[in-house]
Order: C-alpha cells, then structure tokens, then sequence
DNA sequence: ATTTATTTACCGAACGTTCGGTAAATAATA
DNA sequence: TATTATTTACCGAACGTTCGGTAAATAAAT
C-alpha cells in the first residue's frame, strides 16, 4: 500500500530546515528522505537533478522569502518607516527562531559545492542591503550613511547567528537585533 | 620502496587548511591524504580515532594559537594597550588572509557531527572575548562597558568573514577590521 | 485508460576504516 | 662495534557501509 500524497509545501520546508540546519554535505539523502517522509526515488521525481535541484531550491525560496518578508515591507510607503523596520526585524527573529536556528545562506556556502549557490546567496545577501539602504534614504540619511549603516546589516545578522549557533546561546543573537534596532533609529 | 618521512608540523597545516575551507563534512579522507601527502592508512596510523581525531587535533591548535596570538599578546603588560591591540587584530588579518579564509571555529559548528566540537569552540571564543574585555578594563574603560565592547569583537569578526566568504569579496572583513580597531581605541 | 506519483529493489562509486605487511630508524645485546 | 630485536612510519589492498542515483513495478488520480 501507498502513501498519501505528501504536501509539496511542506516538503519544502523539511528540505529546508535539513539543509538550513546541517549544511549541503550534511545533509544526506537519506535524512533528506525521512525528513519529507518520500522515499529517495519519489524525492528524485520531484527534483531530478537531486541533491543539488533541491538545494537551489530551498535557496530560491529563501530569496522568495525576503522578498516578501524584507523587501517588500521595507519599500511599503503606506507605513511609517520605523513600523516597517519593526516588521522586517520581527520577521528575521522568527525566520532565525531567535537564533536557535541557522542560515541557509550560510550553511550552503561551505564545501566543496559551495560554488553552485553562491551566486543566488550574494544577491540574497545584496537585496537585504539594498532595501535597508533605500529605507534610511527615505528616512532622512544622506546616501553615503545610510549606504553604511545597511552595510553592517548582514554581517551583524551572520555574527550573532554563527555565535548563538555554535556556543548554544541565543543571547548573541537576540541583542544583536536590538543593537540593529537601536542603532536604525534614525527615523520616525 | 617507502617514502621519507613527512614533517609532522606541516601535516597539521594541511589538515587545518583542508577542514577549515570545507568543513568537517566536506573534508573527505581522499582530500586529506592528497593535502597532507601521506596515504590514508598513514594518517590513521597517527590518528588512531580517525577523521574526528584529525579535526579535534586541528581545533586544538586553534585554540593554542589564540593563547599565543591573542591572550598572551593583550596581556602583555611591558606594551602600551594601543599597540598590544594593534599586534593583535594584524594577528587575525593575518590568520584569515584578509577575509579570504574561512574560520575554522565556524566550519566545524555545522553538520551533523558539529556537537563533538561545541565545547571547545565555545572556549576559544571565550577565550577571545574574555582577554579583549581585560585590556579594555585596563585601559580605563568601566568594566560593563568593556565586556559591552569585547562582546562584540567575535560575531563583528565572524559576520564579517561569512559575507567575505559567501560573496568573494573581502572588503566586508577589511571593512571590519578597521571599524574594530577604531571602536575599541578608547586607549593609548 | 492514460497519466502522474510513489515505492521497491537495486546499482556503481565513494565513504571512513581496518588489516597485513615492509622499509627505516632506534634500542638492546653480544 | 657489530649484530639482533623492537619500534616507528608508512603503504597497498581490501573491508563493510553509505553515498547519490536509476529502472521497473505498483498505486492513485484524471
């Protein structure tokens, strides 16, 4: 006997929290399979490129993400800028689960294959400085200062991130977004 | 006919060299033999316990070099504390190769394996942030704000290395670099 | 009935690891 | 000092396991 179908969206994010968590060598295929609950066969007819197929995209998701969840907040002109940077901050707390969980940016951009993504993660990495940049210009900040301050964004994300990761403790993490906060606060 | 002997010291730089830019899971035995020029049995014969021996080995070493690079050298009280950090943060460009090195405190924080390592990466980045936070309190600083200050050397440092590493461009850990130096000059 | 989705069963290759044995260096003996 | 015994360092070949991947069979959906 069959298995039901199993949803395509939460196949997506169990290959994702594997990937996320243990890096692209990692994450074998047989984890991958008991993870999504599909046999490795199934697994490859829904990616026939395998391992790497599925990697992409997870990484492509993640970018769909922070469309969604930074740029597009970020630019919303509806809402007062602090509000959005509030939102887009809030977000990241969750995606990162208050820095418990890794980067996907980061654990696909170690190894030997790290030459296939790395392509995507750079513009991931580029479109989040590029919305806090124009956000801080619509606050009030010359171009240079802001262009600056959303510079230290992804680095000060990614620090507290492999900090919190590899001792266990999530307070790196958590005053990092603070820092974040605080120091954005240039606006209204 | 047997080869010579290969010279110990260059075998552990090998082997750091091969773990740190590919992590644990990336770094294959095959790898490891053609790094270090001595043949699979060979490196079981001075690493009984396998790979996991050869990486705590490499690790261990990092974790000598930040005392001698680091600890020692910011304790140094025969030097003014400007010049004992400046000896210290080249030390790091140094290591990193200017942002273009991974770190292997971070290659080895993921993959499925990542907990045997967890203790004493928590170390040498305790070890870190604790001989920064005793030349900032020596220069004058009140205690607080010196551990303020020391706690963030670590995640600036390994921020600043992800985004080099990902993207290939090394100006986000130069960048660093410098912002650290003149952040923590409250000495002289 | 045809197409799509999943599974079972399997493959060659690569994995980390182990074994048997050899040349060279060192220690003990004579 | 010359000879013998022991240890050290290394290697080729193979181990069992797991790897990523595939073909054929079966079940579900249309």
């Amino acid at each position: 006997m069959r298995n039901n179908k199993v949803d395509p969206e939460n196949v997506d994010q169990k290959l994702f929290e594997i990937f996320r968590s243990v890096g692209y060598d990692g994450a074998s295929m047989e984890s991958l399979s008991q993870a999504t609950g599909l046999k490795k066969a199934s697994l490859y007819h829904r990616f026939p490129n395998g391992k790497q197929e599925m990697a992409q995209h997870v990484l492509k998701n993640v970018e769909q993400w922070i469309n969604d969840n930074i740029v597009t907040v970020l630019a919303d002109k509806a809402i007062s800028p602090s509000i959005r940077l509030k939102k887009a901050i809030s977000s990241l707390g969750k995606l990162y689960n208050n820095g418990a969980n890794n980067c996907l940016l980061r654990t696909l951009s170690i190894g030997p294959d790290a030459g296939i993504f790395k392509e995507t993660v750079t513009h991931c990495f580029n479109l989040i400085t590029q919305s806090f940049t124009e956000l801080l210009i619509e606050a009030g900040l010359p171009g240079s200062e802001a262009k600056k301050k959303a510079n230290l964004i992804n680095p000060l994300l990614q620090g507290a991130l492999v900090l919190s990761g590899a001792t266990g403790d999530n307070s790196h993490f958590e005053n990092c977004l603070d820092n974040i906060g605080q120091f954005l606060q240039t606006t209204n």
